[in-house]
RNA sequence: GCGGGUGUAGCUCAGUGGUAGAGCACUUCCUUGCCAAGGAAGAUGUCGCGCGUUCGAAUCGCGUCACCCGCUCCA
């Protein structure tokens, strides 16, 4: 007799950072100092784990492919890096809180007003109560000080002042396209304060601005920055990938939700370039497009960056299906008021957490913008020479390169965001297109391990109750990770401890197995204990050595031990000299 | 950063001013022929941290840190 429990996702979030600590999955960061917010540790199971799902990113990314390289770059890098790629601007936005209600602002996004604005200097109340705390109200246009008085008493009243009577502030002062004031309210808001995700640090000992530097907010960058070298050193042709798992650092306001958002993270990164498609059509003549149900298995040469885009939703997809997660995702794609400036698409693959639904892995067509602002920045050249464009450009007549500018240009016109390139400029990048040179295109697939990681414990997660003959009633935890990714593949068990044949062949069976795959082996307690132990973490495996293994059931079952199965309970008789390759072929 | 809540053993929690507790987990031994069995013994705490009030603080006050919820934020 079972029954799934269902909870409410705070209790069920709760029971799984439960989990997690008291099996070694993941702990709070410095925890014997009090913790430090935002910042989570992996303990040996979590290590594993998190191994396993680095390793099979790499492995499907790269290794399996001809087309994807690897890179490991560093955390620190030049600061010019996050100006060229708007992180200095952008990743600091002015705050800014109002004085009564806390409701926080984006300061440069407030309402621009004009109005009256009176200024009290404090106010005194009842029981000798009093405050200094300046404070300013603006009012609307004709609207009298009475107005402004109702806002500054609710102000002072919750600084303790007893029926206050604010002082000052006798008559209004003309003020106009202000951002300082409440638009709901007319309170005065806090003087903007920065808010700069970037982590700060100094290289070099004298720690003064010159020296100053970022920890990196993300992992993509690198690989631009380095995107010239990777070509030259590696034989590599358009299109082409080059990715990246590493740390990145993000001073979040809040960080949230466990280790979904903290401020210390890893990162999976892809970038593929592409051909530009004005490229494609030259070489190919056409640039296939993308409809419902196009055959994405195999990369095409007539593919422009739609298709790559779509192409990449497909193989990520795989890859999560691969892993155990494929009933639990979800896909957002970005509205074009969504897209940033320079982003052609974005496709948000979201998961299903206890917590919500929320973003697991984001994948971006950017177009050329992250080289093109490296080049800018470095005024090194990204560009690409590309033998087959320059051979198909040189067949083109005067005419046809003509039509292939004036649709660019047309298209430029017709641009919802941002500023058409003038037409000068698209000229130019004609010209160096014709002789087969272009600053390559970019998919950009990325994902967040972390996050990766809490979902696959999260969605492997499962409770059921049990009652037993005595009637007695019991919660059954076992965690249903997809064995790929299970930080510890079998138990290894003897049957009873007290008999010493049972143990010598089981740590037989455990020494065998443990040079190829991560084992456990457990003879305390009964074997069913056992076996719920290895539940709890994950193990989709359990191996037990008995009595039919030593041959007391007959010549035929000797040398055989009991597989059991963690998500079915079932049980298997397998060949000692066969299990290897029983276990592997399941993982 | 603001508001609310929480913080006691590895985990879940009880303990409202007077000797620090329970269940589970853990260790050792016995027992145990397949799904958290039983018995015996044992170890485990700066009661998040600091300051204060008090003869005496896990308990009351102030501060602080962390986590959760809600705002806000999330290129």
């Amino acid at each position: 007799m079972s029954a799934d429990l269902k909870t409410d996702p705070i209790v069920q979030m709760e029971k799984i950072v439960s989990l997690c600590k008291r099996r070694g999955f993941i702990y709070q960061s410095s925890e014997i100092y009090g913790g430090i917010g935002g910042f989570w540790d992996y303990g040996p199971l979590g290590a594993e784990l998190k191994r396993n799902l680095r390793e099979a990113w790499w492995r499907t990314m790269t290794r399996e492919r001809e087309d994807v390289v690897g890179l490991d770059a560093t955390i620190i890098m030049h600061p010019n890096i996050w100006k060229a790629s708007g992180h200095v601007d952008t990743f600091s936005d002015p705050m800014a809180d109002c004085l009564l209600t806390q409701k926080r602002f984006r300061a440069d996004h407030v309402d621009l007003q004009s109005g009256m604005v009176f200024k009290f200097t404090g106010a005194t109340g009842d029981e000798g109560s009093k405050s200094d705390v300046p404070f300013a109200v603006l009012v609307q246009p004709g609207k009298p000080r009475e107005s402004a008085l109702k806002v500054a008493k609710q102000f002072y009243e919750l600084r303790a002042v007893k029926n206050p009577v604010p002082t000052g502030g006798e008559t209004g002062e003309k003020v106009e396209n202000t951002r300082a004031y409440n638009p709901e309210n007319g309170a005065q808001l806090t003087e903007p304060r920065p808010f700069n995700l970037m982590f700060r640090t100094y290289v070099g000992p004298t720690a003064t601005d010159a020296d100053m530097a970022y920890l990196r907010p993300e992992t993509a960058q690198a690989i631009f920055a380095q995107f010239k070298n990777v070509f030259d050193s590696s034989r590599v042709k358009v299109p082409f990938g080059i990715c990246q798992i590493g740390k990145a650092f993000r001073n979040e306001v809040t960080p949230k939700n466990f280790t979904f958002r903290s401020r210390e993270f890893e990162q999976m990164e892809l970038e593929f370039f592409i051909k530009p498609d004005e490229a494609v059509e030259i070489i190919s003549g056409e640039v296939a497009q993308w409809s419902e149900g196009a055959d994405l298995t195999e990369p095409q040469p007539n593919w422009g960056w739609q298709l790559w885009h779509r192409y990449w939703v497909d193989q990520r997809t795989k890859f999560y299906q691969s892993i155990g997660l494929g009933d639990v995702l979800e896909y957002y794609w970005q509205t074009p008021d969504d897209l940033a400036h320079y982003a052609r698409a974005c496709v948000d693959i979201l998961c299903q957490f206890p917590f919500g639904t929320e973003e697991l892995e984001g994948i971006a067509a950017r177009g050329d913008f992250d080289l093109s602002q490296h080049m800018k920045h470095s005024t090194k050249t990204q560009e690409v020479f590309d033998e087959d464009l320059k051979n198909a450009a040189a067949k083109l007549t005067p005419e046809q390169k003509e039509a292939l500018i004036q649709k660019r240009l047309a298209a430029e016109a017709s641009k919802a965001k941002g500023e058409p390139t003038p037409e000068a400029d698209v000229r130019a990048w004609f010209e160096r297109l014709f002789k087969g040179s272009y600053v390559p295109h970019v998919i950009e697939p990325s994902a967040g391990l972390d996050r990766l990681a809490l979902a696959v414990i999260a969605k492997a997660f499962s409770e059921t109750e049990k009652v037993d003959e005595k009637g007695k009633k019991e919660v059954i935890t076992v965690l249903r990770l997809h064995p790929r990714i299970a930080p510890i593949k079998a138990g290894v068990f003897p049957l009873l401890k007290n008999k010493p044949e049972l143990v010598a062949k089981a740590r037989e069976v455990y020494a065998l197995l443990k040079k190829h795959m991560n084992c456990f082996y457990d003879e305390t307690a009964s074997i069913g204990r056992r076996y719920a132990r290895q539940d709890e973490a994950g193990t989709p495996f359990g191996i037990t050595v008995d009595f039919e293994t030593l041959g007391e059931k007959g010549p035929e079952l000797q040398d055989t031990v009991t597989v059991r199965e963690r998500d079915s309970n079932e049980q298997h008789r397998i060949k000692i000299s066969e299990l290897l390759g029983w276990l592997q072929a399941r993982l």
